[in-house]
This record gives C-alpha cells, structure tokens and sequence, in this order.
DNA sequence: TTGACAAATAAGAAATAATCCTATATAGTA
DNA sequence: TACTATATAGGATTATTTCTTATTTGTCAA
C-alpha cells in the first residue's frame, strides 16, 4: 500500500482552487517542505528548512499558511501532549504512536484498527470527521 | 459501571505516598478541584477554581503540580488540538471525541474499542502505556 | 501585456502559555 | 518541639502563537 498517495503538488494545487487559495512561492515552498518530511514536524522546523530556499521569509507566515492549509484539509494538525504543534501532510486516516519521552510520533497502518465502530450515541449526537487509534508509550530509541 | 471509581482522596493520598510527595492543602484542594470536573479542564481553570478556597495560590504551583500528578499517574494530560494543556482524573482507559470548533472533550466508553490490538510491529519495538479511540468532529452544540 | 484590486507577505508588537528562580514556609519525622 | 528536606509564592523569563499594518504580489480582465 501507497502510503504518501495525494501528497503531490497537484493535490495541493487542487485544494488551493477549491479554497480560493492564491499560489505563491512561499505556500508552495511550505507545502513541499511539509510533505517530503515524515517526521510530523512543528511550525519551527518547517520555518528553519524555508529559509534556506527564501532567506526572508518570516515565521508568521509559515504558521500561518500550515493552519490555513489544515482547514482546507490539505494536511492535519497532529493531535499530542508536546508544547509546539505538529503538522502531518497525511490527510488519509491512520493512526499514531507517540512517545510519552522524547514526543516522537510514529505513523502506523492496521486495516483492523480502519474499521473500528464509533459507538452510536456519539454518531448520532455528533458528526464525526475523523477516527483513529493513539497509543503512548517508550519508543524504541527512549527504551534503551 | 461505574466510571468515576479511583477518583477518591484515599487514591490520592496513596499515589503521594508511593511517590514520596507530602500532602499540601494545595496539592489536596488541586486534586480535589480536578477530580470533581467531568469537563478536562486546563490549569487556569483548576487555578481560577482553587483561589476561592487558597485565594494566595499561584498559578505555578497548580501547572507544576497537575504536572508531577500526571507522572505519577494521578491523572492524565489528554492529548488534542487546543493550545492550553487539559487534565482529565480518570486514570483507566476510555476514548475520547474533540470537537474541532469549540475544543471540547467528551469521554465515552466502549467495550469494543477497549478491545484493540496493538500492531505486532509497535508491541515488539516499543512499550506501549496506553491505548485509546480519539474521535474528531462537531460537537452536538456546535453543530446548531 | 498591462493595470487594477483583492489577497498575501514581512516585520515587529502583543498576547498567551509554560517554566524557572529564589527566599520563605511547611509537612513529616525524631 | 525542632529539624530537614520538600513545597510554595511571587516575580521573572522563556517559548509559542497570534495580531497589526504597511508593502508587495498573484490573478484576472481589458
């Protein structure tokens, strides 16, 4: 399985017509630096890895244009404990591991776990948009 | 079922025993604020609540204490969107759903999902503490 | 291709959250 | 009651996020 499917700049194209989104340098450069990485970066790192390619871009900027791009759904807000916000190119459902030492997240697949029911009474009170499974724990660097 | 069992003084006082923590008038009034608000507050809430009864409290002294319960096991940082950290008493496992408009949290409980199996990939790398289903969408409220 | 206009940006200021520092006070214990 | 390690208050500091405003830029129509 494809796991990086619509993480392309046609995808982000896409959702800057549907959102009346203007195409600029500096949300092309954002949504490029956001979706070649893996590692569910916050705003900070995203603005560090941008400047090198546009010096003077400033941070409002980046953080604002990651927040724009989460309420068009072109990627996500990580759910977590950690003090920054994270940012997730993956807009398709999947589930998440976080390290309750080092924040790391990790990313993981179970075709189980996609299945899981929402119970009635909150289906039927709410309008669920997303479900997934957060486990916490050591991950394997902090473990040793 | 009962979904409020281990919110009690006597847990209280026994989790600060096994952690060697002494038992303050602010640390009871803090645990004692929190375990009775079914709404996983953050720490201004539980500091604005507390000044009534200890009206010289400080504002550090309730984020570090919330802070040193949650590692103690005490009570839980529930992980989310919103920027101020929130504090939930129940320390067993159930699922949440977030409302992404007003960021509230609602606990819900569900056989099934307590059921879940960790992936074999992330059971044999990691150490896995805690499991959950988190649920995203409108709340009931916002959806009016 | 050019001009007009709405939208986007940079830069700095402000607001919000979390943590640190240190002198004083206190719980637990002998 | 006195001792000692721990905890607290209060203020300062740092980290993070958002806002404001003047300027610039992308887009669209002519």
């Amino acid at each position: 399985m494809n796991h990086t499917q619509n993480v392309t700049f046609e995808f982000f194209q896409k959702k800057c017509r549907e959102g009346n989104l203007k195409i600029t340098p500096q949300r092309s450069a954002i949504y490029e630096a956001l979706a070649k990485d893996r590692g569910h970066p916050c705003a900070d790192v995203v603005f560090q890895r941008i400047r090198k390619k546009i010096p003077n871009i400033s941070f409002d900027t980046v953080n604002r244009t990651l927040l724009t791009f989460a309420g068009l759904g072109l990627l996500k807000v990580v759910e977590g404990h950690g003090r920054p916000k994270r940012f997730d190119p993956q807009t398709h459902s999947h589930h998440h591991f976080q390290c309750i030492k080092c924040n790391k997240i990790i990313d993981f697949y179970d075709k189980a776990l996609d299945a899981i029911k929402v119970p009635k009474d909150i289906e039927s009170r709410c309008r669920v948009t997303d479900k997934k499974v957060v486990l916490e724990g050591i991950c394997a660097d902090c473990k040793k």
